[in-house]
DNA sequence: ATTAACAACTGAACCGGTTTAGTAGATATC
DNA sequence: GATATCTACTAAACCGGTTCAGTTGTTAAT
């Protein structure tokens, strides 16, 4: 078996009480003894059991993160994997782990929470993709499980949040467009049933009136890839078409883009593209494309930070507030089109 | 405080003991006291402890995952969020977590496993990305930790082995491409060091000797989209440039693709071109690549499920074949071009 | 010189389960 | 009728840490 509290406390000649405080560095042992404790811990390779600590100390040392997703849509997502790595980071410093949950069925996510919270495998979770009127607060508040959210609930939340304002890049996504000549500027927005589909959707609406505009172009997807050419169809086929869409994210705005050109559009030419997230792929699109950078990582590090400063009681109350993404101008933006005299329509679109 | 084995024992008027039996279907209760206190258990929602069980048990009742990766690689790659998903849903049939650690810098890999060694946070990891003389294997044998590898690694490995066979589906492509009548077939495989950066050129040279093919057109990248854009540029700067290539991931074949058509060439007029993975954006590349589609979640499932038949002592002994992987064909690849009179080089080329 | 305060430790209780050893009572065995 | 066997249970040890309540020896205060 492995060695023990016990072996470390006999073969230094204590009692398991004082391996105990010197490990945790508490008063109670002289500093001579102290190292002579560390000292032959070190000899005996002794590694404190997470489990008995658990135990005793009543946690788990994990945090908990629940993914909701279509599996198929996961593995588009390049939010996630750099989100966990962020996390990661943080506890790295501390002694936690993350425990990763998928739920792909719907049910599953709640499932999901109540096996973390009942068996106490899990101290914490960090909330993403937070849903208006987001059912799992109350769930979590049940469970009396602590947590952070992504972004501020709209419902009452006594959860600290780690929040990234959407508005500033999708104000400059606009700008950017309106800059170029654009007028008639769409917007695919994600589902309006997760906050940050409607945040996204309401910078949109504010730049445009901001800018005189009207925002009267936007049709509503999924954030899926099959979502993203939907919604690119429907405005498409509107008589006062876009000349540029904002898309709430990369992948809608991908297919979207791909759409458009086996409609005969060309991008930029006749429609420009802007998407969100950066995802590496899109650079390497035809034309890549223009798109607005967050980063994941950092907002995984917060997260972590916030939740465990919950945890031990150094939360100080209010929200963090990332620093705002940026706008990545590529070649799928472009001037706006000048209309061609006698007729409305570009080719490919008769139908 | 939360119920405990205790209050239920009490409230049933029965011992700790007789609790314990009850819960785990063991003999040593009666029917009809073992109904009993369910129903008491039940109605004081009572959940036992995962913190206690483990220490009484020495089991953690989690998995390991350790993710090595370039946080900036990491979200580029679809395969390991359909991966975990399906370890998810297996360990969701039983009573497991999975505790993922990501892994970004050099030597944080050796950390994390050690890391879910030590305090006896896992009962077991999966083992990806194998490489050539992993490492890996001996450090798990040393901490001993049981586990499961993603394929047979080539070094001597006591751990038994989930395997998906690369073979078929680069000899599916190459064979794709033979029938429409390439004969200067390249391949940009990945980090040889990777068993399946290896395996899959060994299978590209294999079919290329099959079809009476030269396998001298290739060149070695890191999975990465810049790698591929390098690779595929010296593929293409030689004299006998191929006019198709094999990528061994989806990722180098989508950034190949666009650095042939910034290069003036058309896809798949002049270059054909083959990924690897089925990553959802790819089906809305401007053109549409074809490539091989496997299924990361079966392998998550299998492998997990590997894992835990070791875990439990029903391993069979043999390692795990799972079905090959089968070749989609999209527009990203088209007949050979007929050479020229008088001009070997493609115009945009002649740098 | 006496008491108080303190530092440095020990022994034991405790966390919430599992498991072993033991016991009482019923039933079977000869 | 004495012994063995079985069932259904209990009490207590145990897993490996943390922490509380004492104990001892030293220093400070009066």
């Amino acid at each position: 078996m492995a060695v023990t509290i016990s072996d470390v406390a006999q073969a230094a000649g204590v009692s398991k009480g004082a391996v105990s405080y010197a490990l945790n560095g508490q008063p109670g042992v002289s500093d001579a003894t102290r190292d002579r404790i560390l000292k032959v811990a070190k000899e005996l390779g002794w590694k404190p059991s997470l489990r008995a600590k658990g135990l005793s100390s009543a946690k788990a040392y994990a945090l908990g993160l629940v993914v909701a997703r279509d599996p198929k849509l996961l593995g588009t997502d390049p939010f996630f994997p750099a989100f966990i790595a962020g996390i990661e980071t943080t506890l790295a410093e501390h002694d936690y782990t993350l425990v990763l949950s998928v739920a792909t069925a719907p049910g599953a996510e709640e499932r999901a929470y109540r096996k973390l919270a009942d068996g106490g495998r899990v101290d914490g979770v960090i909330l993403t993709d937070v849903r208006h009127n987001d059912s799992r607060i109350g769930l979590l508040r049940e469970l009396r499980l602590p947590a952070v959210t992504l972004n501020r609930p709209d419902a009452d939340s006594p959860f600290p949040a780690v929040s990234m304002d959407d508005t500033d890049g999708i104000t400059a996504a606009v700008d950017h467009l309106v800059a170029l000549g654009h007028v008639r500027i769409g917007h695919v927005g994600g589902a309006q049933e997760y906050i940050h589909g409607r945040s996204r959707r309401e910078a949109w609406e504010a730049a445009m009136a901001k800018a005189g505009l009207a925002a009267d172009l936007f049709a509503e997807a999924d954030f899926t890839a099959p979502g993203g050419v939907a919604a690119t169809a429907e405005l498409l086929r509107r008589a006062d078409r876009p000349t540029a869409i904002v898309y709430a994210n990369d992948l809608m705005a991908t297919s979207g883009q791909s759409y458009a050109q086996t409609q005969g559009l060309s991008v930029p030419g006749d429609l420009s593209v802007t998407g969100y997230d950066n995802a590496e792929f899109t650079q390497y699109l035809n034309p890549p494309l223009t798109t607005i950078a967050t980063d994941p990582m950092l907002w995984g590090r917060a997260a972590a930070q916030a939740l465990l400063n919950q945890l031990n009681g150094t939360h100080s109350g209010e929200d963090t507030q990332l620093q705002a993404p940026v706008l990545l101008v590529r070649a799928s933006t472009g001037p706006a089109p000048v209309p061609a005299a006698g007729r409305s329509s570009p080719p490919g679109l008769s139908g």
